[in-house]
DNA sequence: TTATTTAATAAATAATATCAATAGCTTTTA
DNA sequence: TAAAAGCTATTGATATTATTTATTAAATAA
């Protein structure tokens, strides 16, 4: 049994194809093919049932495969105490990052990071925090930047910074005339809202994957921009909510608009989220410590009141 | 890299010697020198220094050796996992038991469990509880039965049965009129015991590794047979005490002077102790279920306190 | 039926792990 | 201080093994 082995099962298991997983690997499809005849051969198993289409892992090879990722997982690490120990950082790094976050953080530190850490090849995705979370899970991510707490045993998470969210009240709005707005006043019939890290809750408003509004809306966002969102409030059909970086890039024309709210200002938590064996964790804290660097100057509210992303409705 | 250097570099870390290492990995020394290089040109780092004589880890070695266990571990695990598919309870097995057990437990269950599990090779070694735990850490040994609880958060523990003390007391000493005794009445300066094991307690008495009695006495046995002690008591050097297996073996005309405690009896707890890691499990659970099947019918009592083998004197 | 997809097999080749023999170095012994 | 012994590295030969290209076999889809 070799760790090469190992991978081979990794790749096929995850394909679901000998051909893709020996692309993804970069060898032969004969080569995956018997290096895993071998190995099944010297265990004296199969490992995949090969007569199902697309092929499937057998009950031992199930549980062999989980034990694989383990080692393949524990082998990796070998390379990060010798970088460690070596002071380099460096190597290829993927980054995820949801939508929301994505356009006013990325500016902000990357160029810093890449000119700090000239070997590290960042490679950055932009997906939802579910996708984020799999592909942390499975080893496709490294790290990724997401609203938090997301309350995953096997994630962890170093906060990076609160923002908190500005109301954007159009003039036409009934609350335009208030200077700094409550939670309480906000109200869902008139909220323009993306679907992703908008979560208010403590018994007042809570539309955290709330489906419900949905049906009695005349329309809805899957995703889109927060640009999108302004020019809908602007054009009288309600107000909105942005985070705080968000409204740096607000035309100043339309600065008026932005109402803040009375502390505690209702505030998402962002952090830097990765899996808990911690792999490549020099890269980690390197990216930790540039952009919380980078963004204590840029967000100095002392009182906010954090908006958990996984916040489900209340039944009680 | 490959599992195979990863042997080799513990191998070489555990004689300090590469010589000694490739006879232990069955192999000759210059492949291992080779090997050995190979990763560490591989990894572009030194793993031992060896100008000093023996040889040395490295830093960065140290922190290698202690993944490459890891990995060495999990990647075994892959045969125990085929092993429980397949039913198969076999394979080369480790077994320390500690001298005060050996004599009495070994034979009550040792024909048993190789018949039921033939495949089995179990090699069994006769240590002391510090060798033990010492072994059971480092995979020398594969599990063993001593007296717990050790309170060792890395060894896991599954409790075969509680063994009560029995007073063997000779006619000529003083307690011999009473039929039951107390703890109360036990007195350090004529008791005859063995190290192992006898840690009488509660502000009463406390013998556990405390070596105050050394100075004090006239002799003292580092170790030996219980046999002995009875001898020795015999000749009216005091009493002892005797686990209760120990007890079955007395002599009819010495069975008069066994003196059994009032309730609770002080008594040992016995397990089956392995590492956390949890390797072999199967055979683990095979053994388990053997001797604690066969205790079982011999040992009925029901009131016990259990003594602990690592509590100390108390200092207040 | 005929393409098409996909995994297994065969034969050749490149890579590499291992070994026996020995050299080179250091420490120990006489 | 020279000889012996103990150790690791090196060398060159050999056996093993991983990988590749080309091809076959089997199952699917058109």
């Amino acid at each position: 049994m070799t760790i090469t082995q190992l991978r081979y099962v990794l790749a096929v298991a995850e394909h679901k194809n000998f051909t893709k997983a020996a692309e993804k690997t970069f060898v032969t499809q004969p080569t995956l093919s018997m290096q895993i005849q071998k190995l099944e051969e010297e265990l004296d198993i199969l490992i995949f049932d090969r007569s199902k289409k697309p092929i499937e892992l057998t009950e031992v090879g199930n549980k062999l495969v989980q034990q694989a990722k383990n080692i393949v997982n524990e082998s990796e690490r070998i390379q990060d105490i010798v970088d460690q120990q070596k002071g380099f950082i460096g190597g290829e790094f993927k980054l995820g990052v949801i939508p929301t976050i994505m356009p006013t953080l990325l500016p902000m530190f990357l160029n810093n990071f890449i000119k700090k850490y000239p070997k590290v090849k960042l490679k950055i995705e932009e997906l939802n925090t579910e996708a984020i979370i799999e592909r942390l899970l499975d080893g496709h991510l490294d790290a990724a930047i997401a609203a938090t707490p997301l309350e995953n045993e096997n994630i962890k998470e170093r906060v990076l910074y609160y923002e908190p969210f500005v109301g954007y009240i159009p003039s036409t709005h009934r609350l335009n005339q208030k200077k700094k707005i409550d939670i309480t006043d906000l109200d869902i019939d008139d909220m323009l809202l993306l679907e992703d890290g908008h979560c208010f809750r403590d018994g007042i408003i809570n539309l955290c994957k709330t489906k419900k509004s949905y049906e009695e809306d005349h329309f809805q966002l899957e995703s889109g921009s927060f640009e999108t969102l302004v020019k809908l409030a602007n054009e009288g059909l309600g107000m909105t909510l942005l985070p705080y970086l968000h409204t740096l890039d607000i035309k100043n024309d339309e600065k008026s608009n932005l109402h803040y709210f009375n502390e505690p200002s209702p505030a998402r938590e962002v952090s830097l989220i990765f899996n808990k064996s911690e792999l490549k964790m020099q890269i980690i804290d390197a990216l930790h410590s540039t952009i919380a660097g980078v963004v204590k100057g840029a967000i100095t509210f002392q009182n906010v009141k954090i908006i958990s992303p996984m916040a489900k409705v209340k039944s009680d």
